[in-house]
DNA sequence: TCGAATATGTTTACAGCGATAACATGATCA
DNA sequence: TGATCATGTTATCGCTGTAAACATATTCGA
């Protein structure tokens, strides 16, 4: 049922119509009202998989890089490359504020920001510890966004040179 | 005109239907195209004078604070105070891509940032200007971003944490 | 095995939206 | 004075999300 998705990589979320997605599923509009409440529902519901998408790369981005600064900045880059990869279902994830999820902390993409974080910033006090995920997860937040709206070209060296190990290892 | 600004205080950019301004004004639905092609150009419009009462308030901020870091981080402070205040309108702001205006780096806010930035890191290379530039515009605007969105709370104490002179200073 | 409950679909209808077209009216100016 | 232009109107179109009433097929307890 959720071949909605499909309609998210060719099309902006606001052009993503419940009668638009039951044409393309080649049924009634109303038919769709048998499996979610209301269209909202069904953007969620598109928004956990897009979050858990999300979790998914940047877990093997992670694993990849070998631990400490490499893959924390590897997480980062993987945020803002979900981000340009797939512009409408990142923005339906953020925009429906992981309301599906237990808690904003508890989503599986936190967490791995969370113990990046803490893997980098070893012995630091749980106060810096926080600031620091704020910093991190602001930049390329701010980083993906800005791009997704058009005042930063998508461009792949950038991305690279503001998000780089030098630079995590150095900030505290 | 532009009394439609008043309506992006109490409600949601996408609530703002052409329909609810004309109401509100007490005018007919198509008196609007009268002053505008169409309902983007009306959006535009109330955008870029967003952007306008950004720049002035980050002028006011980068000018009591005496200059330095201390008006590096009352600049990003401000961004974040300014999302949080007017969540409608910046995302307003956001989402049109100052396409008015001439160019998204001749704006008056995207000028003062690269101000800043100049004055703390004098001496450095060009690149790494930008690439500060880059880092600090992508940190506030994720931060604004993610309490906008509800992923963090609208938290002044964490605003002051996370832009803090002292980090500013640090990082390079 | 039969009958009821449930899941899943349908058509019809409604109000709200952005937009266009045709028309009215007042101010402005040659 | 008379044409032009700025600004308003109403009527209409196709789109949207949503609700109601109805049909049918599957499932499950007696």
């Amino acid at each position: 049922m959720n071949e909605g998705m499909r309609l998210l990589q060719i099309a902006p979320v606001e052009d993503l119509s419940l009668r638009a997605i039951a044409r393309n599923t080649g049924v009634s509009a109303t038919a769709l009202y048998r499996h979610f409440p209301d269209k909202q529902a069904l953007l969620q519901a598109l928004a956990q998989e897009g979050l858990d998408k999300l979790g998914a790369e940047q877990r093997a981005a992670i694993d990849a890089a070998g631990g400490g600064v490499e893959s924390f900045a590897a997480a980062g880059r993987t945020y803002v490359r979900f981000a340009l990869a797939n512009p409408a279902l990142f923005r339906l994830v953020m925009s429906c504020g992981f309301e599906g999820v237990q808690s904003a902390d508890e989503s599986n993409a936190m967490a791995l920001l969370r113990n990046c974080v803490a893997d980098v910033y070893a012995g630091s006090s749980e106060g810096d510890l926080r600031v620091a995920v704020l910093r991190a997860w602001g930049m390329v937040h701010g980083l993906a966004m800005l791009m997704l709206d058009g005042h930063l070209p998508p461009d792949s060296a950038m991305i690279e040179s503001v998000i780089h190990p030098t630079y995590v290892k150095g900030a505290g």
